[in-house]
DNA sequence: CGACTTTCTGTAACATTGTTACGGAAAGAA
DNA sequence: TTCTTTCCGTAACAATGTTACAGAAAGTCG
């Protein structure tokens, strides 16, 4: 763990000490595909060691959407957003894949910023990339159809998986989008019947990429 | 202008010398009820005087939604994010009413934030505030009906105006909402018919401010 | 003032997407 | 097998976006 440590981006810039709190206070878990990895409390600074995680949002009534994916090497601050006041959404983190990760208590991360100029950067840093993907989605969800969007996150899930097939439900597809799976299972029907995918049980197959992603636009 | 200066929440822990550079670059600008302050370029860090700011983004086909108003006394740092990578939303920033504001270009505000802990901290929780509003709005476009969304917006409006009018065009409501001027007029027409309003041209007289406040829904 | 122009609003028909409600098919469990 | 759960297909309807057009109010210029 020690050199897992090393992972984070701001390490270089720490004082000896502050690499001691940080390496004295971090734990690394281990997180099914799936699992819950934060959501409502504050989890503290997560690094990703191993997997894929997904942040995103739920409404009262349960609808989600997914903000953006948190790869191996890339940090979660929302997590930690206790740290700094007036963020108060409700955002929720999963594991995408099964999932390692190491993970800073938000007190500790606290501190650092405190004390590291380095590490205030850095968050500063990181909330301005979360922002403005969060004003992406927010465009996407606003601006563009529908059969753009679900062409979009088919193309996008068939890279993860490096192929042309996507393992994911109506009704897990839905969710990524923030919409519901009765208007997923139509629009898949559509792009069925055009020749661009095969439908089974659990999944997609992609027939036409190159037509996907020109309905993705760009 | 030198005692405006110390209206930036971090003015007091920054050393003479950036007091003095802060000083020494800021400068007033008035603009008009409806001007434009900030799109695209990096205009730099702007702090409100007098007057309020709206910031919304823009689609390509020219749909707004607004984002946030800027107070007088608060900070806008969208306008400097060009200071902070991976920031690439397009965010513009209009004047609400007339304003004047006090600007930093983002070369010294970058210069600030990399040499004081404190502007540094600042400048993380502005971001922190402001992705939080983006994801609120965000949870609203997705989770809310309209007809809960467009009353907000009246009561709110009113607010501002201090009385029970609104002086907006059907088609400036369209636009902090993110949607067309005919979905507004056809609900503000069951809102007239409901007698929760009354119509006039260029405004909206709230006639039932309390039922509009209950359909706002909290 | 009157004629013209621009802006704002009303309306309607249609397309897209969300809502509600079922029922059937596939996979897993007993 | 039989039962149960999960996943998918479909349909009718509601809500909202799109397109198109027309009239009313306000501004402009003669």
């Amino acid at each position: 763990m020690r050199g897992e440590i090393k992972l984070f981006p701001f390490y270089e810039k720490l004082t000896a000490a502050e690499r001691e709190k940080l390496a004295g206070s971090a734990r690394v878990h281990a997180f099914e595909r799936g699992a819950q990895v934060h959501g409502g409390d504050c989890t503290g600074l997560i690094l990703v060691l191993e997997g894929r995680l997904r942040a995103y949002i739920l409404s009262e009534e349960g609808r989600e959407i997914t903000l953006f994916r948190i790869e191996a090497g890339e940090v979660c601050l929302l997590s930690a957003s206790c740290v700094l006041r007036g963020l108060s959404a409700d955002v929720f983190v999963c594991a995408d894949t099964a999932a390692r990760v190491l993970l800073v208590p938000s007190e500790v991360f606290r501190e650092l910023s405190e004390s590291s100029l380095a590490v205030s950067a850095f968050t500063g840093e990181m909330m301005a990339e979360r922002l403005s993907r969060a004003l992406w989605v927010l465009d996407e969800v606003l601006n563009k159809k529908f059969d753009a969007r679900l062409a979009s996150l088919l193309v996008e899930e068939a890279g993860y998986a490096g192929g042309a097939d996507v393992r994911l439900t109506h009704e897990q597809l839905a969710a990524h989008l923030g919409t519901v799976r009765e208007a997923v299972s139509r629009m898949l029907k559509y792009f069925e019947q055009e020749g661009l995918v095969t439908l089974s049980r659990g999944g997609v197959h992609i027939g036409d990429m190159a037509a996907l992603r020109a309905l993705a636009g760009k």
